[in-house]
DNA sequence: GGCTGCTCTAAGCGACCGCTCACCGTCGGC
DNA sequence: GCCGACGGTGAGCGGTCGCTTAGAGCAGCC
């Protein structure tokens, strides 16, 4: 068995801005669980256990388990956005910058596949509101990479028919990272960062 | 509201090997209602709703409701891997075999967008034997790809530094189509194919 | 020491889950 | 005309779900 910490906390995912510390040990073991399982599949009752709290603990935190979710995926969307904000206005040639802005985000999607995982895949399960605006973080985040892509093409950098399609798929990409990755498996976050940089170039036609 | 046929069989998904009629009937009512809000959110009471029926008549034709996700995962990935045998088998170079494969694999996850989901991203919620077996047709899966781009290494067409890394990363844009494939989208199935087989070639390096 | 407020637990409510069972209508074979 | 087989239903069982409630333990403040 696991603590909580070890698994969704491993790369220093920054829950640290959630409290008091029971209300971020209850987030950290929904992570968990989530990930695991699925949103529906996961009840209230293992959350609390995994956070080492009665069943009712739980309601003292939070309203509903889908505010948990709702948490959960806010967080994670902002960390993401702010990975690929920090790629995107450094210095240097768009080809320079959509390898970084790749890289990290594979390595995040890599790394914390346990958060991404839930980030990325859940995002059906919240409700009407919660899911709107979560969307609208997502549409900042293709704002960002087609910015990056749409300079390099403006600097005769990228070859690139079709610009919203591409960006899209370069996202699609790396976000299914958190599909696949395992843990256990051959290749590092930086591995697959790397690897995957290389491949977005390729696509963009980077000289 | 729309019957089961109109939505899962809407591209001739061929569910027909399925008998007898009210068996298919439930069977495509699953995928409907497992691809909307997942395995676990699906209740046996919904799936013999959708198909008609009293909630008792599912379990005439299936032991369980796992048994369901199942045949229908098999039959899925049955299909995936068919698509992909016919386009790797045929004349040609390896650049149009590869352009062929990933073309009609995206048309196919963008156009029976239904059952794809459920087909990829329902596996875990099978149970250890089940999973097993789908396993085992995802690795004959891996393989076709991963023999057209050996092909294409072999014959001077692709530069591909990293085989393994590139064949999971072309199988991975192509089932993410199924995440966000939108039918009232802009895109047509045959577009989506058109320009993911144009990316996939420059991620292989084809000449 | 008494009081308030916060955190947490034990117990359990009403609803709904997957699944079963006793029974029924229909239809081909004799 | 009777019969068994098959495919279907209504009712409901045992269990688990998300969530609530009554109250215990324990700070800090006067």
């Amino acid at each position: 068995m696991s603590t909580a910490e070890e698994t969704a906390g491993g790369e220093g995912s920054a829950w640290g801005e959630v409290t008091p510390d029971a209300a971020r040990r209850l987030l950290i073991a929904a992570v968990e669980a989530f990930a695991e399982r699925g949103y529906h599949a996961t009840t209230t009752r293992d959350i609390a256990g995994r956070a080492g709290m009665s069943p009712a603990a739980l309601y003292i935190h939070y309203k509903t388990k889908e505010e948990l979710l709702h948490r959960i995926s806010r967080i994670g969307h902002e960390k993401a956005l702010e990975i690929l904000r920090t790629a995107a206005a450094r210095e240097g040639t768009a080809t320079e910058r959509l390898a970084d802005a790749v890289s990290s985000f594979v390595r995040w999607h890599a790394g914390g596949r346990t958060t991404a995982r839930v980030v990325q895949y859940e995002l059906d399960s919240l409700g009407p509101e919660a899911r709107a605006e979560i969307i609208g973080l997502r549409r900042q985040v293709d704002a960002e990479v087609r910015g990056i892509i749409e300079d390099g093409v403006a600097s005769g950098e990228f070859d690139v028919p079709d610009v919203k399609g591409t960006t899209l798929a370069v996202l699609s990409l790396c976000i299914d990272v958190a599909r696949w990755f395992n843990v256990n498996g051959s290749r590092t976050p930086d591995e697959v960062g790397e690897l995957y940089a290389d491949l977005v170039l390729r696509m963009v036609g980077a000289k």
